[in-house]
DNA sequence: GATGAATGAGGATTCATTCAT
DNA sequence: TATGAATGAATCCTCATTCAT
């Protein structure tokens, strides 16, 4: 008789460790082995519950980007009665919180982004992630703009935090409230002006 | 008496192959043996010539950099008389056409800078390389704006360019003249300023 | 599950695979790819069950050595009522004869000889075997000299036991009979001093 | 115009790169780069005058059969009014102060030792010097013992004498008066006898 | 005579995956 | 469900040798 609701455990228990090896052992040395290995389980393991390593990278990603905007819109949610600026900055600092609460992220969100290049899966999911980003802040800037404007700076300021955040994972650590205070600077000016 | 003069013909055959090999392969698929059948010569020679694979890497590496910065200075050069506003927009143009001129060049930065994080040489070179951009922004700022004031520019300028660089290379190229645009639109805001 | 009681069948097997292919194709042509063919099995499995060719060289050494003192002090329990010099003859009688039973034996311990004075790992092991050697011949020594007249004497007959044994791998086989006759007249000498 | 003598000087010159190399990473680490590299030569010359690696080998242990013969032979010569104990030491001298004056040596003779089994042209070296030595020994204790006798002795001393330069050469250097002392003492005792 | 460029064959090792249990 | 044994393909790298100059 099969344990029944073993994907439930077993699956997260992967991704978790999937993570915590791309952040200690960098993309190309998280292993199956590796990652098996942190996870307490056989290697055979991911073949069996992802169909082979490319599943599973694909499902952390998966995993990473649902947490994401899963931060983002509460922070969203909070703001719903705030205005245009307090909005864009709920999204703004949902972005960079991120990687503040878990540093480990950055290095798989950049290893990632890099194996996305040559990886139609994870292609597709960083195109979800960088559409969704900026649909979202379109979304606020719709309140004050025509369409075109809102875009532009929907735009700019989705560089600004992807920028920052690529800075900051090279410099070890992210200065967030520096970062937010950049953004939150260019976002009052483009508000002010006529 | 041997053939002279081969380093100076096989050096660079080798990096623009490990380019080229990473644009089409991505990090990962840039094998020794790819590389080098790209570049018609012998897995062996990149041993010969670089000590081994890494060096090779490090070395394409720096070329890109230097390249970079050669492009950068020359564009500064040619706004030497210039304002304020044409010298800054000198960098961002420099940053930003790098990617025009040679679009296989983008997802070799972004292998690059992937790796930066678990290869200490690579690290090194990433950090020149920002430090130096950084660097020159801040120059241009200090033309009007205190010391403090001209790193927090520089610092927001940077940070949208690598930002928007990022997001074209998963758009699968830059529209240059937009994202030069929605600096171009910072740059002037922050200097309108009072 | 997985097939159980493995490691107890592969790792013997591949020892032996690799002493019969160090006799057969030297030291430097025992290679991981001559070995396991030898052994019938994977090159990979040596990494599995050795961490590497390092790990598999040591171990088969340390299994030459285990055997080799296994056979000497059974040889000695057998004299154990006996007199010095019928004591020091079954040592003598066990060191040679293990070339004997395993004419192999005898270039795979060459070999070893030889790479121990480069690999710090088989030197420990060889140093052991040295002075265990030595030790077990002060310890019958001791039963009729003081502590360093045995020495001497028990350093003289290792000596004797090593150097014919090197000869005699050279010949192509020892000829043991001679070899511990010669030994065993130089025990008498000494012995019979006053 | 070739340059003439040119055997003369880089023959030697390879020979000793050869016996340092040796010593220095070993047999396995000898590699004809690293010889070349210590000669200050190009790797290529070793197959211009040796006709390849082998050759320089073989052209190494020759050289070092012959720089011992030739001081055995003049320590023999020392002792040409001795009587029969003065004339054996002084062959025992010659073999185990070989190894002190060039300590070098003893890695190397090593590493042939070993390679002489798999290889038939220093294996027919290495029986040359074997029987030579024997030869030399036997001549001398002629003089008081019939042929069988003689080579009896003759062959325990030869014994000795590698014995005593094997286990010296793990120790990391001979005691070379203990060693002469210990074999001085077997042929006192075989002289002895009635 | 002498060089360094260049190579092909072969070295150990790693890895994702499969399989029998 | 879960395992560890086992593998084949591919990794980088080393080495003795050859070749054009």
């Amino acid at each position: 008789m099969p344990k029944v609701g073993m994907p439930e455990i077993r699956k997260p228990q992967l991704i978790e460790a999937t993570i915590t090896a791309i952040d200690k052992h960098g993309f190309p040395g998280a292993t199956v082995s590796v990652i098996s290995k942190k996870a307490g389980v056989s290697p055979a393991i991911i073949n069996h519950y992802f169909g082979g390593k490319d599943g599973l990278l694909e499902a952390t990603m998966r995993s990473l980007i649902k947490e994401f905007f899963e931060v983002l819109h509460s922070e969203l949610y909070l703001t719903r009665d705030g205005d245009i600026f307090e909005k864009a900055m709920a999204i703004v600092r949902a972005s960079i919180s991120q990687s503040q609460t878990r540093p480990q992220v950055v290095k798989t969100w950049m290893g990632f982004w890099a194996s996305a290049m040559h990886k139609p899966a994870l292609y597709r999911l960083q195109k979800v992630y960088s559409r969704r980003l900026l649909s979202c802040l379109v979304v606020v800037f719709r309140e004050r703009f025509e369409k075109e404007r809102a875009r532009e700076i929907a735009f700019t300021v989705a560089a600004m935090i992807d920028g920052m955040w690529l800075r900051g994972s090279l410099a070890g650590g992210i200065d967030n409230q520096h970062a937010a205070d950049r953004i939150n600077e260019y976002i009052s000016l483009v508000l002010k002006q006529p």
